[in-house]
DNA sequence: ACAGAACAGTGTCCGTCGGATACGGTTTTT
DNA sequence: AAAAACCGTATCCGACGGACACTGTTCTGT
């Protein structure tokens, strides 16, 4: 396994990589493919689109197209490597942002990491069973990189070392996959919410009833925002503006010191 | 659906919420049980602890108790709900967070925030499967809801509103999760890794190997967390730091401000 | 032109999964 | 002692991912 010719940090998924990253030419003979790859992925999304991921199968995906089941594993070597090709599909390719000449954001790293943070934000909006089919180890396909490489480039001419803009990316990336989870809540239930702290307020609220004495923090947090409704809707900026804030504070304490 | 008389947050979940939160007295007539709910769930955590929580399945849970298949059901309603057990069982008690008379954290916010973010971690670390088990919509435990309550109860002095208390236990533990995603990885592929930033740079640098051209700032960052082994090994607490610090000059602002 | 190689899609089969149902044995209540 | 309640088992089902053998189609080398 580690000791074979083609030692790889891939391990198993080299299957995956090669239909991301590949040019997969088509062989010259035999019959021309009924179906394409393309298609097959852009199906499979629509499915998850509606019914989460739990409803894209082989067979269902299959049958969406009027096919057969095994006629999918002559484009796909299997339902991880379909699911990869859905990921990156549905990541789309990431959207321009505006550089200087020097390959800087004009308005700073700042806006050009806030912007970024909207976009991606959208597309979990859009997708929401990425959440879900982004855990665990997988190969990043081109246009996931290409999504990183944008907010990395954001933050390239900060003064960051390498490793604190990979670091920083992380962190806003996965505030925006939490903010995407409890999203996702919405319209669970009786209670239909449409922010964050609603559904996140709501579930505990009704966890709560009777019980404030066990979690008097939480009760009294949950309280307040029910009472206050001005103080909703703002989950995914609050986080944002404060890990940009840090960063900021970071960089401006660096540049004081050295 | 929602029309029904008991209207509740949780939709089709009652189950999950009796099982965790309900008492469960023993019926007192007709044999003893001979298994147990907990002794299924630690079960059941043992198989995920190994193998994630794929190798979780009725039957192997069932196998390894030595009893049939069908035998959980009669403690269990279904996978759902004993997947909910294992998250709260995982999770345990919350650690007792020191505080004063006034119910607040003798070190200030910021000390207690980092020692619970590193408990937390710590627990995500031993369970590499609660973060997979904890995406979508979902009732909360007794236990989950007590590790929010010790985050929030250290937030609770510092004139943070209600609101903004929830939102940065979110972003805290969402930096959490992000970290123990990319650790999760490690140990996959031939590079063995010990630290989140060397994953994600293994894991890049073989994709970035002949496209620095498409990928110019990924690649620049990631040579040069190659190249500085003293950068590396930071990622949890470079990204909890920024956070603390924006939470801290966001609130500093504040009170300046009023 | 023609034979054979390379390909495409189908039909059938297998093991595993979560779950429903029906049943016999066991313990408690009346 | 009878009846009710409960426990664990056996059997069955549909859906899942996937292996394999097979027919039909198309291109290539002679």
């Amino acid at each position: 396994m580690a000791g074979d010719g083609k030692s790889s940090v891939f391990g198993d998924q080299a299957g995956s990589a090669e239909l991301l990253w590949g040019g997969r030419e088509r062989p010259s003979r035999g019959p021309k493919p009924a179906l394409s790859l393309d298609r097959i992925t852009r199906t499979a999304i629509a499915l998850a689109d509606i019914g989460g991921l739990g409803a894209v199968s082989m067979q269902r995906v299959a049958g969406e197209l009027d096919f057969t089941k095994m006629s999918l594993y002559r484009y796909v070597p299997g339902k991880t490597e379909l699911v990869a090709l859905m990921i990156d599909t549905a990541m789309g390719e990431p959207p321009a942002v505006r550089a200087d000449a020097a390959g800087h954001a004009p308005d700073g790293w700042r806006a050009a990491l806030r912007e970024w943070a909207g976009q991606l934000s959208a597309v979990f909006a859009r997708h929401p069973w990425l959440l879900g089919a982004t855990v665990g180890p997988r190969v990043m396909g081109p246009n996931e990189l290409g999504w990183t490489e944008r907010a990395v480039a954001a933050l390239a001419g900060t003064g960051l070392t390498g490793g604190e803009q990979l670091d920083a990316v992380l962190v806003v990336s996965g505030h925006l996959r939490a903010i995407g989870q409890v999203s996702a809540s919405m319209g669970v239930g009786s209670a239909r919410a449409s922010e964050p702290e609603q559904v996140m307020s709501a579930a505990l609220n009704e966890l709560l009833v009777g019980r404030s004495d066990r979690f008097p923090a939480l009760a009294a947090a949950v309280a307040s925002v029910e009472a206050d409704a001005a103080a909703r809707g703002q989950a995914l900026e609050f986080g944002l503006e404060r890990i940009l804030d840090g960063l900021e504070s970071y960089l401006s304490a660096r540049t004081a010191g050295s």
